[in-house]
DNA sequence: GTCTATACGACGATAGAC
DNA sequence: GTCTATCGTCGTATAGAC
């Protein structure tokens, strides 16, 4: 009996989850994991203490949950790109665009919360390799797309791989600097794709 | 009287002090300034955790005093570039070639740290000001070579701050790619320079 | 100058009331 | 399901012996 509750129930806990998750990705961005308090998260989205370890198992849970979530999108965003109509070109240009689309503070969390992550020597090995693995998934998207370019004539030569180290340093690059308040710019996509250009 | 002994007392204290930095650098790098202990410091060097405090006093002061190290040297380095003979263009690869050159692990550190620190919330605004000022100073020099490649034709039109930044931002980028032990790559100059290329 | 021992506070996680 | 109260641990910084 009663399944339309059960039903509601989850879906306010799944969208109090979603609440919470959104709130410490930008928390845990700018603090970075060690410095974040749980209370840093609970306190921002009006959660007690205790119940925040019903929805997460402990600081490290979420954490990670997020980032492999963001890491997720990042393929999607790669394979949506690649499955486009247009050229290779068109491709990488809606790419490019759309990594410096919407709010430049959320591209950047996003960032600079994956760089984090990848670097730090606070998460076990396996989770790390898994986050790389996962990386290493988006990158040869954009490395196929490149190659495809190459054989249209489009893009200069050299190893897609690589190219594809290049363009995303730059991307990633260009989402930290603007994270930094020195001075901010309009990314131009026409002096990011001179890179590659044949 | 003994004015010899406090001479060398002075120079095994300023040896044990660069010791006790460089150690540092690499951990505060690796693990980030909040989850550092002092005795992950300490214990690499083979230092008391009393004595440590008679050399910093407290985890923020050597954490600061590193970094700012490190970005005095970064100016240093492009007023090295500027005032290098040859065309802008080889001077920019000068400092390209340089940055990447020597160990990798160890630029990737000194960029980590500066990201990390640039980017947390965790020191005073007093600090983050100065540090982005010093950031600002080596930005202008790279600015200044690329106006005056502008000048003679070599560089790719548009406005040189915005250049600089671009530039900047891959070559670290680039930098915190080969952090991750992902795909590291040699870096090719060539690649790099193309973005500025007129 | 170098060490050990300890004070003191902060934080993650849990227990248990409602 | 939600809260408050508390435990246990860890880490910075200091005090004080040698």
């Amino acid at each position: 009996m009663a399944p339309k509750n059960d039903e509601q129930f989850k879906i306010i806990r799944d969208q109090r989850y979603e609440e919470i998750s959104s709130a410490a990705l930008k928390i845990f961005a700018r603090k970075g994991f060690a410095a974040t308090k749980i209370s840093d998260i609970t306190s921002s989205v009006n959660l007690s203490h205790g119940l925040f370890y019903h929805y997460f198992k402990s600081k490290e849970n979420i954490y990670v949950s997020i980032i492999m979530n963001v890491l997720d999108m990042f393929i999607e965003t790669v394979n949506e790109a690649e499955n486009r109509k247009g050229t290779p070109w068109d491709q990488l240009v809606w790419f490019t665009e759309l990594t410096f689309s919407g709010s430049p503070e959320e591209a950047s969390d996003r960032r600079v919360l994956v760089n984090e992550a990848q670097h730090s020597d606070t998460l076990s090995n396996e989770i790390k390799q898994e986050l790389n693995q996962k990386y290493a998934t988006a990158l040869k998207g954009i490395a196929r797309i490149i190659s495809k370019g190459q054989q249209e004539g489009i893009f200069v030569d050299g190893d897609p791989l690589e190219l594809a180290i290049y363009f995303i340093s730059l991307n990633q690059g260009l989402l930290l600097w603007n994270s930094k308040d020195i001075h901010p710019i309009k990314v131009s996509v026409n002096q990011v794709m001179r890179q590659l250009q044949a």
